[in-house]
DNA sequence: TGCATGTTACTGACCGGTACGTCTCTTGAT
DNA sequence: ATCAAGAGACGTACCGGTCAGTAACATGCA
């Protein structure tokens, strides 16, 4: 009752007192993701976050710093995310694999879901040579060597081009999602995985119920 | 020699004076595509055209207007290239949606490639009634359709899955070639929509060479 | 005292958008 | 044939607002 809750989060037993670089942080995180980074200004940012321009110039370099920081944690994220699916999935190669489809099919359906940031970043900020498109960068290829190892445990002829078949339908989905929503094409990636996994194992066409 | 070159093009046998407006359309069109919309702002645009912004305001309401403008354009010449590419494909109803599939491989392939105009403008403007998101909208409505009607050609058992299968792959080979470019996951394109045709076509495995 | 933060006020560049003057080409009357 | 007037197309110069970013100083708390 006395306690200003915002200013301040209740983590089990100990109140942590979020400083004016943190709120920055996340509020940045929150307002890019839904909104996109062009659209976004650091007034807005600091208005939001209920702290002033210079606490986040204290604290950040410049735009761009906060934009591959905010980029940096969300990737973070995102791969603990799919490793903690995959881990959770048990030790068949065929469920660890469509674990992370599931993952990303899941995030699908949340009305909050606008996407994957890195992708978006990409197309937003054009310029090649930008900080926060060298983070979406190692975070894709990271993702890709993950998806072909866990293709890899399956005892297929061609695991990276099962893996990039699985990426392909994931990034397709997330980017149709922009559009179209979960009804559209998007609603069919876990089928469509599943029927390009059983076509690499090379067992017969059982897959067709969506 | 005494011509104006900058002022007028040599179509054959009338040579057509470009006008403000379609300079300004045309310039629009290319830096949008390549840039991106909110990188790319109306100074930059009446300069790189060789007029003033008065020209660009007389024949466009606003930027916002010019996007919707281009973004049609756009939509209508990239519906016009696959319809083409289907005809050229024949009647085999296998040969024409892998037309729309080739398509799209071909176009990854150019240096000039940046992805979808379409699906570029629904994550820069995230206002859910801007005008360019409605055209954007319209143009993935109909790509799917098409793709609905290519695959019920096919005596397959749910076209549809078929279709939103192949719409992922390209979708997610447009998106992830923004990032690792025509080397990533995107190169497998091809054979990730082959291999979902004959999984489909419930045919025996045999596409597993890139 | 010392540190994190807020306050205020500012910069120069750029944003989308516009009021108004100027040029040229066409048209019609003489 | 000549000239004047209208109509469009176009440019000059500017608007208010917002952008990212900063300097100088005050405040509250440990």
């Amino acid at each position: 009752m006395a306690e200003n809750s915002s200013e301040s989060v209740d983590c089990g037993m100990e109140p942590i007192k979020k400083t004016a670089a943190s709120k920055v942080f996340d509020t940045a995180r929150d307002l890019f993701y839904r909104r996109g980074i062009r659209a976004v200004g650091v007034d807005e940012i600091v208005f939001e976050a209920g702290v002033t321009k210079p606490s986040l110039y204290r604290a950040f370099k410049s735009k761009d710093d906060l934009v591959a920081a905010c980029l940096q944690e969300s990737a973070k994220e995102g791969r603990e995310a799919i490793l903690a699916a995959v881990a959770a999935a048990g030790d068949d190669p065929q469920d660890r694999l469509r674990a992370v489809v599931r993952h990303f099919a899941d995030k699908l359906l949340c009305p909050e879901f606008r996407g994957c940031l890195m992708s978006n970043v990409a197309i937003e900020l054009s310029e090649p040579g930008h900080p926060g498109r060298v983070v979406a960068q190692n975070c894709k290829k990271e993702m890709r060597a993950l998806t072909f190892d866990l293709a890899r445990e399956l005892n297929v002829a061609e695991p990276e081009l099962l893996a990039d078949g699985v990426i392909l339908a994931i990034e397709g989905a997330i980017a149709t999602h922009h559009i179209l929503g979960s009804q559209g094409p998007a609603q069919s990636l876990v089928a469509t995985c599943d029927g390009l996994i059983e076509l690499h194992l090379g067992r017969r066409v059982a897959v067709l119920t969506q």
